[in-house]
RNA sequence: GCCGCGGUGGCGGAAUUGGUAGACGCGCUGGACUUAAAAUCCAGUUGUGGCGACACAGUGCGGGUUCGAUUCCCGCCCGCGGCACCA
């Protein structure tokens, strides 16, 4: 075996040393931004999905170096957040110790695997240098009214005293602790993303919305889907139901329906628990005292309980008061039930069981009327229950026999005309809500005062640094509290004493805009400067988890539109390209956990076979984006391989074949269309085949039939997988430049002699021989060819040919009868 | 339930617009070299039948279109991921 630890530190040293990867300047070549998602930077160090991850940018980026573009291509940490502050309580080591160790084992990790990152392009989101800017976002938010406070209800977990976020409370239980959560109402920020769903424009720019900004973009379609599914459009209509009660008072409450077609089967209307009215009704109950009940009930529940579909739905109705039906002028009973969400439409619906599944489980609960007015176009054949599709409206008045589309239609120009409501347009998605009752984040630049309120901390005072001396340990309240230097400051505008907002950020309020600093992540006045931005965004291709899919790049985009909408961006969309990693499972085909002790180290597979062949083989494994299991023996496949072209460059004679110099032009062609598409494991078995074929011909000849010059094109096609190996074999060849830096080998057709090739002769479509013919064979010549064959002779005794198929250079197909 | 992705040898996987199914690698079997082992090299490796040339079957299942289907269409089954009372 080769001796990779020599070869490889050597090599990562003299990279280092001549700064080979460092960001070119400007110059007349095309520039490409290629861009991993950065890590958070834990203690357990580097994984095996990292370097899946970021062994796949660097092919693209050493490759794109070669083929003359300009580029950045620079890695940071997201270093901010949860682990690294649970971390810091469970051991009361402080967080910025932590992840200062971490990250200088990532980074030496990173370097030893040969990964041509720009480290003075780097960035660590918890260094004031950068979160200085995370809060200078904050208050351009908060400038144009897109950052704001209100009353919202977060996760809370009564066991370990503290809100929790919502990534950290999945399916409504404490990660930490397993308790069940509840919701508390309590004062938060919020970022308006909701007015960027929607194409806008302001001040003569245009800026594409969170949704229509999807379709141009090259992404995976399913992220794409999540993405529009999690901001969820659903267009319908808003219809004001007249509420009477005992004492003969009105109320007006509005529904949101998408399925306005079946208003002639609504049996009664429901509104969510806290619905505003619900308040007002109370008093005209005539029985108070179990919708009280059914109130305190609800509140007592759990998310998780709440929102459990195999439980029985609950209601309770508020006797004394009816609704009636715009359409149909009907008097309905009007229930208080948690199945209506009070956050989404107006928070109240009309319940039409006969063709809404919850609405039909609630109505046979409470035995209260079902009504059928909607009909299969098919007619006929439908039976009792709920039918859910459009079709044909039945006993609905004028409406009656009009398909559920036309029905619509007609129904809100009804609507509109009589002043009742009219179409609406309704999201799923909400405000994100960025603050944190946590230590350590960004602190939110706010300061509140007496007299003057809410006010901004002014620029010149940024960053809010985030005091060190702190007792992080959760209480319920932010920890940032408990310092009273911090917390107790004068108010920039009238000077008198006020406190400072407690509260960080949310984490991914940091990684939304850091993409944007790598293009100038020294600059101490602006985030970047417009010139830097101008000459390396947006970013071209960007790679990472799939588990992003929402959240992180919904936020990303949505910073995009916030900077492009007040002229700091020149673009509204940040990723043009995305591609996703698939999983790395453990060797048993289960996920990797230390828990199943399946986890498999990178270290240990660096020091064993070296980093060029793990690299190697993590891109060998199958599709980039595909999940696979870790094969442990499968290492030594590659390792084989990296042997084998080590060997080529062994002592011995080499000279120019032209099969071999033909071959090499078929494979430069293969390997660059493979990269383009990063299609890795292709573009690797390319190589190997290209290595097998050497073996043979040098068998057969005596000696490689390749000259030292067409060996460096071999190896400039091996360096982006195999770096060290290949600039150690370039230099042996007896260059003294970078091979990395040397251009990528342009295919050449003119050298391509393929003389013959095998043409597969079918029978009835069956094959029956496989013959080897000269190119450019005509169909006559193939048939004489074909009947030539001993066993295509035989199948074509006493049978006639009525149908001949022929695809030049690949095959002949004869019908017989 | 909805959305998205997938199902090919013992295993990971390969197959331009439909055109030789199983590339490449792992593993396994046999052989060469060696006192022996490792390493390396050579040969074989979808199943069934046959010494063999060959033949038949075969890409989750059932149909269809076609000279020809892993690829296209219809109807299912199974697995994975995401969302989940969004009216």
């Amino acid at each position: 075996m080769y001796n990779f630890q020599k070869i490889e530190a050597k090599w990562q040293e003299k990279w280092r040393q001549a700064e080979v990867f460092k960001t070119p300047k400007t110059d007349n070549r095309p520039k490409r931004y290629i861009l991993d998602m950065f890590p958070y930077p834990s203690g357990s160090g580097l994984h095996v999905g990292h370097v899946e991850s970021y062994t796949a940018t660097d092919i693209y980026s050493r490759f794109s170096r070669g083929c003359g573009y300009r580029v950045l291509h620079p890695q940071g940490f997201d270093a901010f957040g949860l682990p690294a502050e649970n971390y810091a309580i469970k051991t009361g080591t402080h967080p910025t110790e932590t992840i200062k160790t971490a990250i200088a084992i990532f980074t030496k990790q990173i370097d030893s695997l040969g990964i041509s990152y720009d480290w003075s392009h780097s960035v660590v989101t918890s260094e004031p240098d950068y979160y200085k800017f995370t809060q200078w976002f904050f208050l351009l938010m908060y400038k144009n009214g897109l950052a704001y406070k209100k009353k919202a209800k977060v996760n809370w977990c009564s066991n370990c005293q503290t809100v929790l976020a919502r990534e950290q409370a999945e399916g409504g239980i404490c990660e930490r602790c397993g308790t069940a959560v509840i919701q508390k109402d309590l004062e938060q920020w919020f970022f308006k993303i909701t007015d960027f769903i929607e194409d806008q424009e302001y001040e003569g720019r245009k800026i594409s919305g969170l949704l229509s900004g999807l379709d141009s973009l090259d992404w995976p379609e399913s992220t794409k889907a999540g993405q529009r599914h999690w901001i969820g459009r659903s267009s319908g209509a808003k219809v004001n139901f007249t509420l009477l009660t005992s004492d003969q008072s009105e109320f007006s409450v509005e529904v949101f329906t998408t399925r306005l077609d079946t208003i002639f089967g609504c049996t009664y209307l429901v509104l969510a628990p806290e619905h505003p009215l619900v308040e007002d009704l109370l008093g005209q109950a005539e029985n108070s005292t179990a919708v009280k009940d059914y109130l305190k009930q609800v509140s007592k529940k759990t998310e998780l309980e709440r929102t459990d579909l195999n439980k029985d739905k609950t209601g309770v109705p508020i006797r004394g008061v009816s609704a009636i039906n715009p359409f149909n002028h009907q008097k309905i009973p009007v229930f208080i039930a948690d199945y209506v969400l009070a956050n989404y439409g107006s928070g109240a619906v009309m319940a039409v069981p006969a063709h809404d599944e919850r609405d039909y489980a609630f109505a046979q609960k409470y035995q209260l009327p079902i009504k059928t007015v909607i009909q299969p176009e098919t007619g006929l054949d439908f039976d009792e229950g709920v039918f859910t599709a459009d079709g044909l409206l039945l006993d609905s008045g004028e409406y009656t026999g009009l398909t559920s589309l036309l029905a619509r239609q007609r129904m809100v120009d009804f609507l509109e005309r009589t002043r009742q409501g009219g179409e609406q347009v309704n999201y799923r998605l909400r405000d994100w809500l960025v603050s944190r009752q946590r230590y350590w984040g960004a602190p939110i630049p706010i300061i509140y005062c007496d007299d003057c309120g809410a006010v901004p901390v002014p620029k010149k005072d940024l960053p809010v640094l985030l005091p060190e001396d702190v007792d992080f340990r959760p209480t319920g309240e932010s920890p940032l509290k408990n310092s009273s230097s911090f917390h107790q400051v004068t108010c920039p505008l009238c000077g008198a004493s006020a406190r400072r907002e407690s509260d960080t950020m949310d984490t991914f309020v940091c990684s939304s805009w850091y993409f944007l600093r790598y293009a100038d992540p020294q600059n101490k006045t602006v985030f970047a400067d417009p010139s830097k931005l101008k000459e390396w965004l947006p970013v071209d291709l960007y790679f990472g988890g799939a588990e992003h899919t929402v959240l992180h790049l919904l936020y990303a985009r949505f910073f995009t539109k916030v900077l492009r909408k007040y002229g700091y961006l020149d673009f509204d969309e940040p990723f043009l390209r995305l591609r996703h990693q698939g999983i790395i499972l453990g060797e048993d085909g289960n996920k990797m956990s230390k828990s199943k002790g399946n986890v498999v180290n990178p270290d240990s597979l660096t020091n064993l076979s070296g980093a060029d062949a793990l690299r190697l083989y993590e891109m060998f494994m199958g599709p980039l984006e595909e999940m696979k299991p870790w094969n442990s023996q499968g290492i030594s496949g590659v390792s084989r391989f990296l042997d084998r072209v080590e060997r080529i460059f062994d002592e011995s004679p080499r000279s120019d074949d032209e099969e071999a110099v033909s071959f090499l032009q078929q494979t430069i062609k293969k390997v660059s269309a493979d990269i383009n598409n990063f299609k890795f494991n292709t573009a690797i078995s390319a190589l190997m085949i290209f290595v097998n074929y050497l073996y043979e011909a040098k068998n057969k000849k005596g000696e490689w039939p390749l000259a030292n010059e067409n060996l460096g094109k071999f190896l400039r096609l091996l360096e982006p997988f195999a770096p060290h190996l290949a600039e150690e074999l370039w230099e042996r060849l007896g260059y003294s430049s970078f091979l990395a830096l040397s251009p990528w080998p342009e295919y050449q057709p003119e050298l391509v002699k393929v003389e013959t090739f095998i043409l597969a002769v079918q029978i009835n479509g069956k094959l029956r021989a496989s013959l080897q013919a000269p190119i450019g064979l005509d169909q006559e010549s193939a048939l004489v060819l074909a009947k030539a064959d001993p066993v295509v002779s035989k199948w074509l005794e006493g049978v006639e040919i009525v149908r001949q198929i022929y695809i030049p250079e690949k095959l002949l197909n004869l019908v017989t009868r």
